[in-house]
DNA sequence: GTCTATAGGGCGATAGAC
DNA sequence: GTCTATCGCCCTATAGAC
């Protein structure tokens, strides 16, 4: 039986370099920085992911799949139900990525995101356009049956500008920061529950 | 007379270092490419800013003077006045951080302040709030005052939020872009009119 | 198939000549 | 005030060891 591999070379690399790359940006962090982090060889990145920017790319994929899995599961307990309200989808939306930002190894992903979002690459945007397209459909396509009397453009507006805010929130940069006498936990439901109530204002706008 | 300076060496490595900045990001663009751009030679900019580090820092308080200066002649002319709205607000603290992303120099600056929020870095943050924290007070003190039902953190939280759809709004990242045959200076309008819609609302939620 | 050692070229910073 | 030369660090690519 060949069990028990080794030890997975290309996890060690992509774990240290997720958690270093948040802590320091993409450029801040070196290539040799993750490698002797995760007590592999320099060369190591180029031979299993060719590239930084492959890796990063390779750490986006990784944690965009888990937030918009989550975030899909969320919308298909609801969608087109009679009962629900808009703040149930927003919370679909909004949810995921804020309990993602407060597990252990995904900690510090948003802040990646909320950088990468700034970079304002076209290639992310395609990258993002084509993987995850069609879970922002979804979302657009229910929102407009929560409000109908939204025109199209202003309908995406208001996703876009939803998106911000919970962005910047997520980016930990804002004035409100958590006060080291209340819990992690406790802060992230305060974050949703204040991008909740804003947000649905900001979207029933008449 | 000793008018007419020869060139001013440390202006044109500002405006160089400005457009490559918002083109390239701070570390994509090098003081190789800066000093190249402004036809002056590398060390200059050791010369006269003392480090990379410190051009950048220069580069921002230029633009936030600007913004910062603007918002507060456009709120003292409506603070404390009873025809007032919670619009005109808004309107004093997003509009300038607007018109600015649309002139020539500073065109691409809003870009670079977002990239800089999400680098997440606590000395920028101790230099906005030494800096302008004035004037956010002042903003807080105003808004507070058309919104009196809403405790202080509650308005806190909104107002960063706000600050969240802006510089997403801002940073053109959204799936919102300008059509090409909408001039620049509509789009920047439909951008002020769609965040005061949303942002008011959010504000106001009961 | 997996990894190491190493070389090439770009980077920011600085010392010292002018 | 300006410039050249140079140092140490970085990412990338690749030849070859295991």
């Amino acid at each position: 039986m060949d069990s028990t591999p080794p030890i997975p070379t290309k996890q060690r690399i992509l774990a240290a370099a997720e958690e270093l790359f948040a802590q320091h940006g993409f450029d801040g962090a070196s290539l040799r920085q993750v490698t002797a982090s995760a007590g592999v060889n320099l060369a190591a990145v180029n031979y299993h992911f060719g590239s930084k920017s492959q890796l990063i790319e390779e750490i986006f994929r990784h944690r965009l799949d888990d937030i918009n899995g989550r975030r899909l599961l969320a919308l298909h307990k609801i969608a087109g139900k009679p009962e629900t309200v808009l703040e149930d989808v927003i919370a679909a939306y909004v949810r995921p990525a804020v309990e993602l930002s407060g597990e252990g190894e995904g900690s510090v992903f948003m802040r990646v995101m909320a950088r990468a979002y700034a970079e304002h690459d076209d290639t992310l945007r395609r990258f993002l356009s084509e993987n995850y397209g069609h879970v922002m459909r979804q979302f657009v396509a229910e929102f407009g049956r929560l409000l109908p009397e939204l025109g199209k453009e202003d309908l995406y507006w208001r996703i876009d500008l939803m998106t911000g805010a919970l962005t910047h929130a997520m980016s930990g940069f804002g004035m409100i920061q958590r006060k080291s006498d209340i819990p992690e936990r406790q802060h992230r439901e305060k974050i949703v529950e204040q991008l909740l109530r804003f947000t649905a204002s900001g979207l029933r706008h008449p």
